[in-house]
DNA sequence: TCTGGGGTCCTAGGACCC
DNA sequence: TCTGGGGTCCTAGGACCC
């Protein structure tokens, strides 16, 4: 049986780089994807990294930066960056034996027993990617995920900050074909916070402690690290001195909680407007709900305001159980306007607002026992899921939200709930017939 | 004026049980 | 004065991830 390893891929600045697919006139240029409603950076190129653009920055801070720089801002279009995901997905799957897709722009693999030159084939692999699609892709590789993660960040940053790492591992780096006094050269000049599992909290302890290289962290005593801090820290510290702790989970589990949440634009204050809102998230709960195979056992609603900006501060959430447990739009939306109702108070500017599913168990398990006088399911809720099926096709076919259950309770007719009246970039869809497979 | 939208896991402490 | 102890389940909150 031979040691582990692993490979983390991952697309380089993801949103950017599937903006620059559609739009080749944005080479070279700083570019930006906002948020929602056009609130923050949420994707920068590296020429937008370059003039100082942070992960997370709010757009009004930076906007100067469109006319003294260049810069050019885009509207997120997430629809577009998940087809282009998933085709990403699979032709890095055939780099080894197993994948874990971990975020809409990272999977590890598992390379474990695969011979010959990594580093020859990972560059085969980004050749491949960039031709076929387009964006460009970095491959970091280690004996456990938590240093793959690792060579990832080395990968990028020596192709990116010319002299923070030696060249050699530009766009594609194996550690596992380093040399030992190599990598501890290598860790020493990496600080802790890079480490995966390591946030600005734990950094900033370690930092008390005198910890702030990664070799630092590395060499730390497991059980030290364990009762200062906790199990996960400790799994950390392991898996850099090279022993494989966290699991490869290539057959992810049901997600366990579905939620869907916005910030509004403005203020909001009216009731009215929040119950549309909850609506319709509310309404896109129940679809993820079904697309999963799931039923919610509860609801939770929540409305706040929004801690950045002066003011009277609430927030408060209600949660409704829900008996039997469903996936049913209807019921479901009921559900959340009826805690709104009781969490609403008159007087505040909200910011923002969602809805959670929990407490989620198989579709198929049946409705499980039910409280004495409550009715079972019958050939009226069969009905209704057949009606949610069709609801989910047509919505998937002509758009989110083509088709919806109106509200009966307010006889005035319903303005279409909106995030922004205008947005930097419309939103369309993708027609993957239109997209060349290969760029010449 | 203007600050994303999802998720996961761990821990401490309270409730409850025998 | 002195007032058990251990197990389990649940929840809230903290920390992290992209």
């Amino acid at each position: 049986m031979s040691a582990s390893r692993y490979a983390l891929v991952d697309g380089n600045n993801f949103y950017a780089s599937c903006e620059r697919v559609f739009r080749p006139s944005l080479e070279q240029q700083p570019l930006i994807v906002l948020s929602n409603n056009d609130g923050c950076a949420i994707a920068r190129s590296n020429e937008a990294k370059e003039l100082g653009i942070k992960m997370g920055a709010p757009w009004h801070t930076i906007k100067h930066l469109e006319r003294e720089a260049g810069l050019v801002a885009l509207s997120a279009n997430f629809t577009l960056y998940g087809d282009i995901s998933d085709r990403m997905m699979s032709l890095v799957s055939g780099f080894g034996h197993r994948q874990e897709i971990y975020s809409i722009d990272e999977s590890f693999v598992d390379l474990t027993g695969i011979r010959g030159d990594l580093v020859a084939r990972g560059q085969k692999l980004r050749q491949r990617v960039l031709q076929w699609l387009g964006i460009p892709i970095c491959i970091g590789i280690g004996p456990t995920k938590t240093l793959a993660k690792l060579a990832n960040h080395v990968a990028k940053d020596a192709e990116r900050k010319r002299g923070s790492y030696p060249a050699e591992h530009a766009q594609v780096c194996d550690l596992t074909a380093v040399p030992a006094p190599a990598l501890d050269a290598l860790l020493m000049v990496t600080p802790a916070r890079e480490v995966w599992g390591v946030g600005p909290r734990i950094s900033d302890q370690l930092h008390n402690l005198g910890v702030f290289t990664v070799k630092d962290l590395r060499d730390m005593n497991p059980a030290t690290v364990r009762s200062r801090w906790s199990v996960t820290l400790e799994r950390t510290v392991r898996e850099l001195q090279g022993v494989d702790c966290i699991d490869f989970d290539d057959a992810p589990a049901a997600k366990q909680e579905i939620a869907c949440t916005r910030s509004f634009g403005g203020s909001v204050l009216e009731m009215e407007e929040l119950a549309e809102a909850i609506s319709a998230f509310a309404a896109r709960v129940a679809e993820k709900l079904r697309l999963q195979g799931s039923h919610a056992g509860e609801l939770l609603t929540f409305i706040r305001t929004s801690p950045f900006r002066q003011g009277a501060q609430y927030s408060r959430s209600a949660i409704m159980p829900m008996i039997p447990s469903t996936a049913d739009t209807a019921l479901l939306t009921k559900a959340a306007l009826v805690s709104l109702r009781t969490i609403y108070r008159t007087g505040f500017k909200y910011a923002k607002a969602g809805v959670m599913a929990l407490s989620l168990s198989p579709a198929d398990q049946g409705q499980g026992e039910l409280p004495f006088g409550v009715t079972p399911a019958g050939a009226k809720s069969e009905l209704r899921a057949g009606l949610m099926a069709t609801m989910d096709r047509v919505n998937d076919r002509y758009g989110r939200g083509s088709l919806h259950i109106a509200r009966n309770e307010s006889a005035a007719p319903t303005r279409q709930w909106s995030m922004k009246q205008e947005r930097r970039t419309p939103h369309y869809t993708t027609d993957w017939q239109s997209i060349p497979l290969a760029r010449a």
